[in-house]
DNA sequence: CCATGTCCTGGCCACCCGGCCAGTTTCGCG
DNA sequence: CGCGAAACTGGCCGGGTGGCCAGGACATGG
């Protein structure tokens, strides 16, 4: 495979918005230097429609909070988790309890996925 | 706020690799009808590096096992899960393990993090 | 100095979860 | 027609989880 620096960048589109689409088709197919793939031709790059990373505000965790959260997103267990922070299990409910609340979450599980979608934690 | 159809597209570029970062907001930057978003600017689409959803293999799950997954990941308690797919808690349990068993995880949180990270679910 | 916020700890308890045992039905494939 | 895979159901039980109560330590800042 050449490795020029010149080659041509293939860029994959995944946009649902039949009209956007179009139109990021219709302009990209005129630069040179750039190139749309082909179906199932790997891309160098995606081009997918907003960005779920892009937040206008993120939650107010705190660092505890953070640090716990990190662990249940690995699927560790309170137990665990104390073990890891040399805290004891009764502080880690606690935290977690917090995080149920401000994820505004039913359980680990919805907390952990909350976090994600928002960008809170990267899983 | 004009609606105008011919309006330029913003698009975000969020690529790690500094080369192919630079050599896409050259060639994007002369194309007319495009802009490259302002940081904090929200973006109509935005350039990822490669595609995570293309994945090299799949973990081979029933669909039953997707549902359960699904719900999973909405943050269901067996009882929900139970209740939404009209089957007994017993069942869902079922799945459940076999889940916790294809996606080598240790716990339903761990189980839709995992799934999130192949790809196999959509967080 | 006292209020606030964060972090930490304990006990108690109903409920949920996951793993173990067991079984049935239905379906497609060789 | 057997045989396995998938789906489904049951009981049992130890341990985990989450909600409630209570308290204390420590730093920031009004």
């Amino acid at each position: 495979m050449s490795e020029d620096k010149t080659a041509e960048i293939v860029l994959s589109l995944e946009i649902d918005d039949p009209t956007l689409a179009n139109r990021l088709a219709a302009l990209l197919g005129n630069v040179a230097g750039l190139r749309l793939a082909a179906p199932g031709e790997t891309a160098a790059a995606t081009i997918v429609a907003r960005d779920p990373r892009i937040m206008p505000e993120d939650i107010a965790l705190t660092q505890r909070e953070l640090d716990v959260l990190a662990l249940m997103a690995e699927g560790a267990s309170n137990k665990m988790i104390a073990r890891q922070l040399g805290i004891s299990v009764h502080t880690v409910k606690f935290h977690v309890g917090s995080l149920l609340d401000k994820l505004d979450a039913t359980g680990r599980t919805d907390a952990v996925a909350h976090a994600a979608r928002r960008g809170v934690i990267e899983l």
